[in-house]
DNA sequence: CATAATAGTGCTCATTTGTTTACTGCTAAA
DNA sequence: TTTAGCAGTAAACAAATGAGCACTATTATG
């Protein structure tokens, strides 16, 4: 975490942000001196010494206007990303490998890739995640092998939906339903047969499928 | 529309660019010259002054590395845009409402919304938009009422792909077939029947459907 | 009260840096 | 052959610029 900046010190690094997003290069001391009335270039040196101990700017010396920013940190990496996803309307989707239990299902190393999903379909807080469809067990909902859905694990789930859970260590979609207090998973193709479960305080739901994509040759 | 620049010219202005990407400030005359082994600063300043004359670069006389580049164009707006499209892996895709024979396919009062797709399914030079499917005359192929689809009219198609057609004033999903110099366009569902079309000249291919889409609820 | 951190003045000095002049050499077009 | 555009050297110069020192003043903290 940065240090706490003072307020004049906030006010120079502002305006040395906007100067050179104006002027496409830094201010001299003097340009700075200037601005806020500092007649001594020294006055504004210390300020900048300052930030750069801060870890706010790098200023290389002997050079004239050598000021610049020093990299973001990585949290702010991700605001600017956001920032960019939201601008452009758009998110960023892992596509998940493997999904086994124990393992956090977001974990590193089950993350292939990912794919970029239009922002009107989810809110960017629902940590959305791909996963690529094995089997034909859900053909007649429109669902092929190699396809791939969208899964949300923050949705509500109602009978009808279709969910992606967790079958002996590997992750599945079908149909949801719950009657009776038994959760049945229901194939969308006639070959298959549904799956009940009755023991539920074991069965692991992981989401809900909320869009599937398919791409052909 | 910008003049053209010399090799040299090419040379140091992209160098120009690098430095400040890298630095955070633009370099000096005698940077630049150490670069490209230019002995004199005489050399260096002649290059940016055609720079500036051909509009690439403006230069603050008297300050020191007050080199900045020229407001964009319009044009160059948009290949803002396709960096960041490429950076970010994903291209707008407009979303076409009805397709009428006579206007332009992509004609602005065609275009009801966009849509992001990721950039691992299409080159960002084939011009593709999407379509929303009526009907169910697909489903057989996992195409649904309310699907998206995702259309280039810049690829080879072969029997069994997947196109988008102009059939009296309307745009249909089918599947392509050319046999015996006879186009057939073959539904995926036994309620449907094949439309054959004998008059080649007369046939309008919007496109090949290269994705999917769906969005559940 | 002493101490440290912050903010600033006024000044000098050494470098850095852009500007300019005079001169050479090459190539393509008129 | 002349002219124009491009590319570069060498040198000298003035202005721009960062660095540093000595000194003052305010504010918060223990």
């Amino acid at each position: 975490m940065k240090k706490q900046l003072t307020d004049r010190q906030e006010e120079i690094l502002v305006f040395i942000k906007q100067f050179r997003e104006e002027n496409g290069y830094p201010p001299t001391l003097r340009e700075i001196g200037k601005k806020f009335e500092i007649s001594s270039t020294f006055g504004v040196k210390r300020h900048l010494d300052a930030l750069v101990k801060k870890g706010y700017l790098n200023i290389e010396s002997n050079a004239s206007r050598g000021i610049s920013f020093q990299r973001d940190t990585e949290e702010s990496q991700e605001t600017k990303l956001f920032k960019i996803e939201d601008d452009y309307g758009f998110h960023k989707v892992p596509i998940l490998g493997r999904v086994a239990a124990g393992v956090p299902i977001l974990a590193e190393e089950n993350i292939e890739g990912s794919i970029v999903v239009d922002s009107s379909f989810m809110k960017k807080s629902e940590n959305c995640f791909a996963l690529k469809v094995k089997g034909d067990s859900m053909i007649n909902a429109g669902i092929f092998e190699g396809d791939l859905v969208i899964v949300s694990s923050k949705r509500d789930v109602v009978n009808g939906d279709i969910v992606v859970a967790l079958l002996e260590d590997d992750a599945t979609v079908k149909t949801y339903e719950l009657k009776n207090k038994m959760i049945r998973l229901l194939p969308q193709n006639p070959n298959y047969n549904p799956i009940e479960i009755i023991d539920i305080e074991s069965f692991k739901l992981i989401g809900k499928v909320i869009g599937i994509v398919r791409w052909l040759n």
